[in-house]
DNA sequence: AATGAATGAGCGTTCATTCAT
DNA sequence: GATGAATGAACGCTCATTCAT
């Protein structure tokens, strides 16, 4: 008797879930600080250039984030991390050696290629002293060597790859090697298409670039 | 009777006039900055950190540096670039592709390997959008990248290295490599023998992963 | 399609309608404010700490208090004026100037002792050059100066204290000493009984310190 | 023949070791901040006014304190602390208690009278809960507390003061009386003079303020 | 030449207050 | 009324650079 009871209907439509949902002014600013932090480097950047260009407050950032480390950080633990899980799904679709490395780095090409500046920031950062996400770029780091060893292995297994291989340096070699392709690619302005250097890229590892010899032995 | 008077008397041995000359303190406050470079970065050091670690006064700095940004400069100016010019006697001296693409990397790697703080901070400031030293690292990366394409040619030619291949892509995957590799060295702490890395390295430029294909064309 | 209904049932029972109601939720929000006054002082306390320990929104608070100064000027005009208005009353009861004076320290001890937060506000903040409730605060000193003084020339006349006082000072005395009394019960924590001081501090008040010497003058 | 000797004689006049001391421009920031504090309160002042108070750049301050509260600590630290040991050597040249706290009170209210704003900072946040100097405070408080009880049990040993007396009461009344006093005093804007009050409020201390029972007992 | 005290612009961050919902 | 996200002014503090000595 003491109680009453109110039943409220709620109408929300997909484009409000989508325009108003906390979610967006996060991405808003991380969108944002991506771009200025790829433009300038995270230490000349600025809150305010940041908050400016996402079309926000200062004070509004610090709703989001903890502190301005903090928008590397999530940058990291978010934005390129998820991209670096989709490398597994993407290697298991192949079924041997060689292919499971062209799947590998198409996507990567494509991924950094597909936001130009998540690219600069990852390999801006990724190759400073940087303590602030240290942890997160030493677990996509492993991650990633840990995917090109188990492709090599099992090209050796499968009888594509050679077995007398310094594992460490294989490794090695091929994430240089794309880091450089994109580096450069980032450099040029990001003018051509990144993802057609695939194949080429791929054959070069393969191959190598000295003629055949022959026969079998080296 | 207010007053006191001093009197001090001062030895300087020419010993010590010579020890303190110019050319001496600007390689003094060059090292310190490359020291302090390397250890945090350039935008989280300061000018105090780098004349403490020189032993010479802030303001003593701005006698043999315009500013901060041109202590980078001079690091890449002068450090750095003086490193690369020694890159193509060494290729001179041998008279196949390999050999020279052998000696390349040796001693890319055994400078680095020697002053390993030169290393950290060649490897961190080149992978950022620095306008400060742009134009040094740009010349530097073309230096290189030219040799190496030279070296290939020079392999085509004499029949070792194969004639089918997308010449950007062989300069970035060797460059690639070697980066990779010295990375991977700096983060390990430089514990092992960086410079035994060629030997294995050059193999796999040649030869690449892939297992040999029967008889001989390609 | 694109819209999702949601059907909520809401009830409410009278009990917590009537449980936040306007006059509760200014008490509540002030007693909130006065415990985090006592903890951190007034200008080291937010809004959102206060909101936080009242259980409301940051912005209701505004619906309450003009401003953070507000919320102080209410608390001394009237949380603590009402209970200096007490002291009044408690003096009257009495019909000698000894016996009001314990009255008056008595209600006062108990008073601050019951409600241990406002204590420690009222006495910190009344210590400082506080514009924002000095009106209030030079008001309930006054009413409290002039029981006090009241109270001596009561005295006075009825022949239990001496007539060559200086009274400005005696009201000084009196009032000082209760105050420190308060703060060091405040700074020990609380710990043990403050109203049990009445007896000895009147004693002290009306005799002093020194022995008694015979016959009269001194 | 390398060595070359310089005779320097250097002459310093009393007046520059005075005026370009280091302790000048730290005594000119502390007086400064001291006067800004009192004017203001600590956590009302602005470090931008008290430079300019001071005449030096906001910067300066940082070059003689570690931080704003450093200030505050260091007030208490050297200035008010060295008042505070002062009154321990007048208390030593009476022979009697009376005599010693008279000297003891007068010294107090003569050292604030001669610092109007020390006094005003310090009764100001003595009474804070400011973690901030808190260590200073307390000792300083516990010295005072100290003196006050050794002349007491002085007077009680030489027959001049009760033996039945609650000592921690004696001393908060004592104290907290020559607080408000001075904070009469301060409050007033500091326009009589303070050091008069001594006589009559020892005067009070010993007597009390009732009047005297004949005979001896009471 | 060498010093290092002094400067002050500029930044990250906080928080009282507002207002659309 | 109640909310809490958003705001932006204001502050403490740092540090590259200057300059009197």
């Amino acid at each position: 008797m003491n109680e009453r009871s109110f039943m409220v209907a709620i109408n929300i439509r997909r484009f409000d879930i989508v325009r108003l949902g906390k979610k967006d002014k996060y991405h808003r600013i991380l969108d944002a600080a991506v771009k200025v932090f790829a433009k300038q480097g995270f230490f000349q950047s600025t809150i305010s250039q940041i908050a400016k260009q996402a079309g926000v407050a200062d004070g509004t950032i610090y709703l989001y984030f903890k502190n301005k480390d903090d928008i590397l950080f999530q940058f990291f633990s978010f934005k390129t991390k998820q991209v670096f899980e989709g490398f597994r799904e993407e290697v298991d679709k192949a079924d041997n050696a060689i292919d499971k490395l062209r799947n590998l780095i198409r996507r990567h090409l494509y991924e950094f290629q597909r936001d130009r500046n998540m690219a600069i920031v990852y390999q801006t950062e990724t190759h400073q002293n940087n303590r602030l996400a240290e942890a997160q770029i030493k677990e996509m780091s492993k991650m990633y060597l840990d995917i090109v060893l188990e492709i090599v292995e099992f090209g050796q297994e499968e009888g594509s790859m050679r077995r007398d291989l310094y594992m460490g340096l294989v490794k090695r070699v091929i994430i240089g090697s794309v880091d450089e392709v994109i580096n450069t690619w980032i450099h040029s302005g990001g003018k051509y298409d990144l993802v057609s250097m695939v194949d080429p890229l791929v054959e070069l590892f393969i191959k190598g670039v000295g003629v055949n010899h022959s026969p079998s032995t080296e």
